[in-house]
DNA sequence: TAATGTGAAAACCTTCACAGCT
DNA sequence: AGCTGTGAAGGTTTTCACATTA
């Protein structure tokens, strides 16, 4: 992905990208601290990263230390925070309100990071109509229209398997460019649409590789 | 990680082995299409992957395939289900069942993989002794002792980000070996103690990096 | 003939090491 | 004096391309 500093584009390594919410996490917690300065040796001890490989990602954006004396914590949040575009706040729906669509919706993480969730879709004639919270489920046919006349980018997919798939594809089609996938992986690629999917079943699968005894 | 063929040992990349649950997920898929046949052609079509990378990547355990025909769908789910151990039965402990840690004692997707959730643990008292499903909620100071007299390696962590630390440094002194960890990254180093950590506002983080404008 | 399995090449990412700045 | 920022080196992962085999 591009980045540009005084108009030159540079490729940054999605590793990188990656990467900053962690950074960012750490150098949070140590403005709650009260930190002013950390040297990427410090940062690179508590985020369990190389103080060099801290260097060479930053430097992917811009010069943000000070030779001989290393980062300020704040000008470092702030920056990072512009970088990754969270100082803004993002409207994000939800599509799927089963039991992990609901726990998604009380999640109380989401928001104090700038993450709104606004509306939220099911296909269950049980569900639609529904209030939790401030929200009213709404029926998913109604998806493409309400997209339309909102600047929503952002999805949140919680529904089964089966209807993952086509479900993707109704979300690429009304516009959203980027999406948290908690269904099992379905590979599609639509480029110009980002998927992360969140599959503990898969992470569980590569962690009993390690676990077993013939490896 | 080591892996042994005819004695040899082979170091096989990380990132090969997350794959795999991937490549086993779709063969699964197939599997029930009653597909017999695949090339990895037709297998890096639906994985997003390229056949190159396939071919490497099951290189690494041995020969599985034909050459002039492609793989055996059955054989390759068999054979990839004997590498990551999950054609075992996985015991796995919960810590923190608040909302999120309910929810994944309630999701149905673990069992059928092999991952049993037999017993979880709380420190709030009016959790503990509540009775869910088959679970009853004991208290995390049992932890050590009840692990102590179980063969429990996993467990799955949900709790506030402010007790993590703490939890992941109980379990790893009760010898616990891989975790599932939801709370915000604790970076953390007992080499011999697998963490892997789902944060989903990390992954809406890198998702915005890729929305802004001026990028 | 068609597709695997695999060395070798290419691309990518991390680490080194030090010039340069404060 | 001390730490950043960064080319260059080193290491890892992916891709290529083809010999091999059913």
């Amino acid at each position: 992905m591009n980045y540009s500093i005084n108009g030159n584009s540079i490729i940054v390594p999605e590793v990188v990208v990656q990467r900053l919410p962690h950074y960012l996490n750490i150098l949070s917690i140590l403005q709650v601290e009260k930190t002013k300065i950390v040297s990427s040796e410090q940062l690179g001890y508590l985020a369990q990263i190389t103080p060099a490989q801290i260097r060479k990602d930053l430097s992917y954006f811009g010069k943000f230390g000070k030779q001989g004396k290393g980062y300020s914590v704040n000008i470092l949040v702030k920056r990072l925070r512009e970088i990754l575009g969270v100082n803004l706040q993002w409207e994000v729906c939800l599509i799927g309100v089963g039991r992990l669509g609901r726990a998604l919706l009380s999640y109380p993480g989401f928001a104090p990071e700038g993450f709104n969730i606004i509306a939220a879709f099911d296909s269950d004639l049980k569900q639609i109509g529904q209030q939790i919270g401030k929200i009213k489920i709404k029926n998913i046919v109604e998806i493409e229209e309400f997209l339309q006349s909102s600047s929503i980018q952002i999805a949140i997919v919680a529904v089964p398997a089966s209807v993952t798939k086509d479900i993707l594809n109704q979300l690429y089609h009304s516009g959203i460019k980027a999406v948290l996938n908690y269904a099992p992986f379905t590979p599609l690629d639509h480029k110009d649409m980002i998927i992360r999917n969140i599959d503990p079943v898969a992470s569980l699968q590569s962690l009993t590789y390690h676990l077993k005894e013939n490896n």
